[in-house]
DNA sequence: AGTCGCGCTGAATCCTGGTTCATTTCTAGC
DNA sequence: GCTAGAAATGAACCAGGATTCAGCGCGACT
C-alpha cells in the first residue's frame, strides 16, 4: 500500500475535472459543439488527449455535462434576477429582460442547447435542457398569474413562446449590428416588451416594467 | 460525333437531379440533417454513391440546395396564404396560422432550417434562408402598418419574434401530445393568438382572425 | 450493325476524429 | 532514496463517411 488518494490529489483531481469541462463550455459557446472535439478541448486545458477520458468515459459524457452545465448557468442567472425583482410581474419582466440581454451578449451558450447534438442519445438530455430554461419563465408566469398580475392563460405554452422569440431576437443577424453595451439593452428591451405583450401585459406598462430592471451581471 | 444531349437525355439528367435533391430533403426532413449522408441519398434515390457526383460536385452543394428547396417551400406556403386572404391584417394572420400549423403537423423541414450544419460554409447560406421566412412575415407586417392595421413598430424584430415563437411552440415537447389534425389546429392556432398579440393585435380581434384563416393545404 | 462518347457503377481510397493502451511520470508511504 | 500503484501521455488504431476512378453498358449517329 504504497499510494492513496489523498485530499491534495483529491482537489487536483476535481480541479483537473473542471478544467476540462470549462474548456468544452468556452470552445463550444466559441465556435459550437462541432469544434469541441477531444483533442482540442485536451489541448485547451493543458493535457494530452488520452488524459480526458480519465475523466468523461466517452465524448458524449463530456458534452452531456457540457449542456447540464451551460443550462444550470443560464437558470441560475434568470433564477436570482426573479429572487431580485420586487413583486411577480416585475420578476417575469427580470427574467425575460436578464435572459435576453445574455443571450445577446453573448449567443454561444444558448445557441449550444439549441444545436442538435450529432449523437442520437443526446437528443433527450439537450430537450431537458431548453425544457429547464423555458420552465423558468414558466414558473415565473404562474406566480404572476397566481398573483392577478397577468392574465389567466396556458404557461406552458406562453412560457415556449417567449423563450423561442427572446431566442430568435437574439440570434437574428437583423438585429447584429448591435455595437456596444447601450445597443444591447436597447435591443433586450425590444425583445423583451413584444415578449410581455404576448403573454398580455399593456404596453404601457410592459416599458414601465422593462425600463427598472437592473443591468444583469456579466458573469455566472 | 457519336453521342449528342438530346431532348430526351436531357430531360432524363433533370429528372435525376430531381430525384436525388428530392430523396435528400425526404431524408432530412424525416431523420434530420445527419442522416443526409451521400451512400443513403444515393439508396434512396435508386442510383450509386458515385452518380451523386455527377450532379452535385461536392455534399455540401448538395446540403445547400436542400436548404434552398426547403426554404422556398415554406415561402412559398405563407406566401400563397397571404395572397388568398381578403385583407392586409388578415393576410398576416394567414401567414402565422398557415407557418404554425405547417410546423407542427410536419416539423422535420423547419427543424432542418434552424439545425447547425456541419460545414462552416453554409452556416452563411442558412442564415439567408431563415432571413426569407422572416422575410415573409416582415412583408405582411409592414402592408398590415402600411393599411394602418397594425400598430406602427420595427418589423426586422417583430419578425423574427413571431417566427421564433412559432417555431419554438411547434417544436416544444410539452406541446408533442399532439394527437390529430383538430389538436395541430388548435395548437397552432394559440400559438398565432401569442404572435399576433406580441405585434400589438387585441386579443378579441386577433381570435377573430385566426378562426377565419382556412385550413393550410397538405402539400406545397 | 458498328462505333463513339457519355453517364453509371460501386469498390477502393482518403480523411477526420473518437478511442485505446503500452509506456512514462508522478505521489505516498517506507 | 526506493517501491508500488495511480495518473498522464500521445502515438497508434479504428470506424464512419465523403470522394475518386477504372471499367462497364447504353443511347445516338452513320
Amino acid at each position: 500500500m504504497a499510494y492513496r488518494r489523498t485530499e491534495r490529489v483529491l482537489e487536483r483531481l476535481a480541479g483537473r475535472r473542471e478544467d476540462i469541462l470549462r474548456a468544452a463550455c468556452e470552445t463550444a459557446a466559441e465556435h459550437g459543439l462541432a469544434a469541441v472535439q477531444i483533442v482540442a478541448v485536451a489541448e485547451r486545458a493543458g493535457i494530452a488527449a488520452g488524459t480526458v477520458y480519465r475523466y468523461f468515459p466517452t465524448k458524449a459524457d463530456l458534452v452531456a455535462a457540457l449542456l447540464k452545465a451551460i443550462a444550470e448557468q443560464e437558470a441560475g442567472a434568470i433564477r436570482s434576477a426573479v429572487s431580485a425583482a420586487p413583486g411577480p410581474l416585475s420578476a417575469l419582466a427580470a427574467a425575460i429582460v436578464t435572459f435576453a440581454t445574455r443571450t445577446m451578449r453573448r449567443p454561444g451558450p444558448v445557441n449550444v442547447l439549441l444545436t442538435e447534438p450529432v449523437e442520437r442519445e443526446l437528443h433527450g438530455l439537450r430537450r431537458d435542457c431548453r425544457r429547464a430554461l423555458v420552465g423558468e419563465f414558466e414558473a415565473a408566469m404562474r406566480a404572476a398569474i397566481a398573483g392577478g398580475h397577468l392574465p389567466d392563460q396556458e404557461t406552458g405554452i406562453g412560457a415556449a413562446a417567449v423563450f423561442g422569440l427572446l431566442v430568435e431576437c437574439a440570434t437574428d443577424p437583423l438585429a447584429s449590428d448591435r455595437a456596444g453595451p447601450a445597443a444591447y439593452r436597447q435591443a433586450a428591451q425590444e425583445a423583451a416588451l413584444l415578449a410581455l405583450r404576448a403573454l398580455g401585459v399593456g404596453e404601457a406598462r410592459a416599458r414601465g416594467l422593462i425600463v427598472q430592471v437592473p443591468w444583469p451581471a456579466e458573469t455566472a
